[in-house]
DNA sequence: TTGTACGCGTTATCAA
DNA sequence: TTGATAACGCGTACAA
């Protein structure tokens, strides 16, 4: 923050008070035409750019979000970014993107600073490591709006965007079903995040409604990255023959690939051998040698339903608090077997 | 910007000063170890977080710097915002995130708000459209510590952080004539933009040096977009059949995806009928269906030695101004009709 | 060890 | 229309 011109200096310099300055400069009612011009122009010759530091201490407001994201790596966050940038750009406010790298203690440390920055609000996907949600309430109950995204802490006095995971999660599993698959797997997230819980219930019922015996062994914790599918999916393939699953539901496309991966060398393929549906539909999906069925992951809407929950919450006297959920399509494509 | 507890209502409660509360939180050597301890435990339960406007309006610096990008949807910015993202929170840094849309006047209104908000420092890859210099001079000048990266401004007195460009592009180009190519185009970025021109200066050096003929309808502006290269091809398609280029040296790889599509369209194959390559070796570059052959950029590399001199412009009594280049490596794969 | 005074750059408020 | 004063929350410099 080099040193800069201040209100004080031009006010000095054209003989005015600084508060005579500061009107002209806002434009307020109150200022002789004049007076403003040399103002201005004073204010342009000197290179005057307004202290948004001081004017956000006497205003409590800095127009600016925090954004906690667990993973940028994975295509679907930035997507979600450019949503909330488009959001924050046409609201005038600024984003301070953080990255928790999945790391619980590195999440809360971020969600603190933010904090200390006093941004207005703060958009969080929360990490995978997540445990401990008083923390998420004593923010909550500071007063901080707070909106969670695709990644939620429910019942907590927050408001939610995500898409309609169990559902969705269902539908994907009903698919494979209906296609003959009986011996289904789910590789998981952790379950006390809301996406890994309800992609989780979703897989569920669809067996269970279908009459399907629902197998611990079958049930493999992976996270959501590609290095956790591809372990998971070691596991499932470690089993007797006649116990392995012929059809797998990810809980997300990089935890899909990675298990892709796997199975391939193993020497088995896709969609022969073991079938497999994604979530989140991502770049690649589409593009890898056996293209992924999957659900389609809106996730600039997110990030764009997100941000503006966010900003009414902040500039609202009254916000409602609500879980926002956005629809989501299936994409057949041809990993799941049932296609092309 | 919620109410928040601040250290006179700590000390108030303590019936203290201000200034012993202060000492106490910031572990100033000089308190009572009774004092403190009864000081950290009010604080904590009184909730309080304490004020970074405020410190950062005594101490000049706000630990933040601008990061200034024109495409979020070019897989290549994420990657160097994760390069960016490491550094910053090692350092202490946090990051706000702007998008300039390749728009310059969206570019000049960020670059304005960001020292509104006191950043200490910018990361900026200039917009596509950007052709007013004195602009940058103007901030350069402020005394703001400014390093460019990817898309480089040079000789204004800030550091910038490319790959090398001109030789990247050079190496691919020759990579092309090297396999019997002697009508070779170039879709081009805008020559003011430092990777236009010297990825354009790579292609005609290539080209000169072999004794080929550097034809004016061959080079044709792009842009940096997928719609950019869809259309500039559709220009040289547009030639009649013995004019035509038989290959294509493209900007950057969403430009050599634009334009594959409108080769595909036109009926023609590749690499058989129009070989191309491209430059960035984004996520998709391997996996579409005719994988292509492309200079592969260190994103990841960009963003982290971006950060890195920015910070150290930042916090060095007499910081070194440089241009920074990062090796790229040239990926040969079958778009160019050289393997496979 | 603790406290007081002052300043950072700006604006709200009240007075001239 | 303009100006003086105080306040935002904190830390430096000095005094007690």
């Amino acid at each position: 923050m080099s040193s800069q011109v201040t209100l004080k200096e031009i006010a000095e310099e054209l003989g005015l008070s600084a508060m005579t300055v500061s009107r002209a400069i806002n434009n307020k009612s109150n200022v002789d035409e004049k007076t403003r011009e040399r103002v201005l122009e004073k204010a342009k010759s000197m290179g005057y750019t307004p202290n948004h530091v001081a004017k956000s201490l006497v205003s409590k407001k800095t127009y600016t979000i925090g954004v906690v994201i667990p993973e940028i790596s994975h295509a679907f966050f930035p997507e979600v970014v450019r949503g909330i940038e488009e959001v924050t750009y046409s609201t005038n406010y600024h984003l301070i993107l953080t990255h928790s790298a999945e790391q619980f203690e590195r999440e809360k440390g971020a969600i603190n600073t933010l904090r200390a920055k006093r941004v207005d609000g703060i958009l969080i996907s929360s990490s995978q490591t997540t445990d401990d949600y008083s923390f998420y309430e004593e923010v909550i109950n500071s007063g901080i709006p707070v909106v969670f995204f695709d990644r939620c802490i429910e019942n907590l006095g927050a408001s939610c965007v995500s898409v309609n995971d169990k559902e969705s999660s269902k539908l994907a599993t009903e698919h494979v079903i209906s296609h003959g698959y009986e011996k289904i797997a789910h590789l998981s997230g952790p379950l006390e995040v809301s996406i890994g819980r309800e992609r989780y219930e979703g897989y569920r019922e669809a067996l269970e409604e279908a009459g399907l015996s629902v197998r611990d062994q079958w049930i493999v914790q992976s996270g959501y990255q590609e290095k956790g599918g591809y372990g998971a999916m070691q596991k499932l393939l470690a089993l007797p023959e006649q116990e392995r699953p012929r059809a797998v539901v990810a809980v997300n496309d990089p935890v899909a690939f990675g298990a892709i991966d796997a199975i391939r060398e193993h020497g088995l393929s896709i969609p022969e051998d073991i079938a497999i549906v994604g979530f989140t539909d991502e770049v690649r999906s589409e593009l890898v040698s056996c293209p992924l069925t999957t659900i389609h992951q809106p996730a600039y809407e997110v990030g764009k339903r997100g941000a503006q929950k966010l900003i009414s919450t902040i500039e609202d006297d009254e916000p409602v608090i609500e879980n926002i959920e956005i629809a989501t399509e299936l994409v057949i494509r041809k990993s799941c077997g049932c296609n092309g």
